[in-house]
DNA sequence: TTGAAAATTTTACTATATAACGCTATAAAA
DNA sequence: TTTTATAGCGTTATATAGTAAAATTTTCAA
């Protein structure tokens, strides 16, 4: 199961960084990883309603940032709304195609910032610390 | 001054489409034109409360609307804010410059979508229909 | 001058996100 | 083992962002 996978993922990472996995931050992790669609903070807290006692919105907003920090979730900035990151590499910018019919958010993978982009931020003196593409449109089976 | 010019061009782009270009628009457009940086929907009512009388979020959110959608005002998803677009091109992608100290947003202007971007969409089978490029950073002046 | 279309006003509400504060658990040092 | 520092949590309250829906007004053309 993909979830367990994740969860078991983080689970690792945190014991060799000595950092603390608790209840919430696996819980939230875990519904998160379960959904095959962006999910948003007040539709996770509903599900973690069944799982903690009586979870309040900065429990999910607390769990998120930290898995957000560590580069195990992304925030789809235009559907405030989180995804799993299924890869493992640390990047400055991810790329996500989000089908506006089924709602999926498929991840890219651009090594690099794309050269036409590079260009334009050099030239306007910019110096980038991280980037974010975000795709509308269809998917290959809503299309 | 920037501002004055930029609602006299959406005002003659309204008299040539006949497009009616209200008080709250013109007003709500000229706030924007006038920040030097994005600014929320909000920060706009306040402003907006000098001019009118007794704005209320609708009143901004119509106006900020019908902006975008003639492209005359861009959302910066990632802060939930709201610049003008300098230029007069019609785009399906949008790319912006954000510097995190000083809050100022800068326009790229990249004619097509980069290749590598492009690719990875074709390669997911996907249909694009917009896409969004929002670098932060520091700007030229901050870093 | 009237009627259809477009836009607005108003009220109320839903959704998203964070501040603040005190308490608890954990880890690390003494 | 006790102390101390810190990270994390629970709780309350509230801030910020965005929208639904219905009544009303404005505009403009027939």
């Amino acid at each position: 199961m993909k979830a367990d996978a994740f969860v078991k993922n983080i689970e690792v990472y945190c014991g060799n960084e000595n950092i603390r996995f608790t209840d919430a931050r696996r819980e939230v992790a875990k519904i998160i990883a379960q959904s095959d669609k962006a999910i948003g903070a007040y539709d996770i807290l509903d599900q973690l309603k069944d799982v903690l006692d009586n979870p309040k919105p900065p429990t999910v907003y607390r769990a998120v940032e930290f898995l957000v920090e560590h580069h195990f979730i992304h925030k789809i900035e235009s559907l405030n709304a989180f995804v799993s990151c299924c890869t493992d590499h640390r990047h400055a910018g991810s790329q996500f195609l989000v089908c506006d019919k089924c709602g999926r958010v498929e991840e890219a993978h651009l090594c690099s910032m794309p050269e036409s982009l590079s260009k334009a931020v050099s030239k306007a003196q910019f110096s980038a610390d991280s980037w974010n593409v975000e795709v509308h449109g269809l998917c290959g089976s809503c299309a």
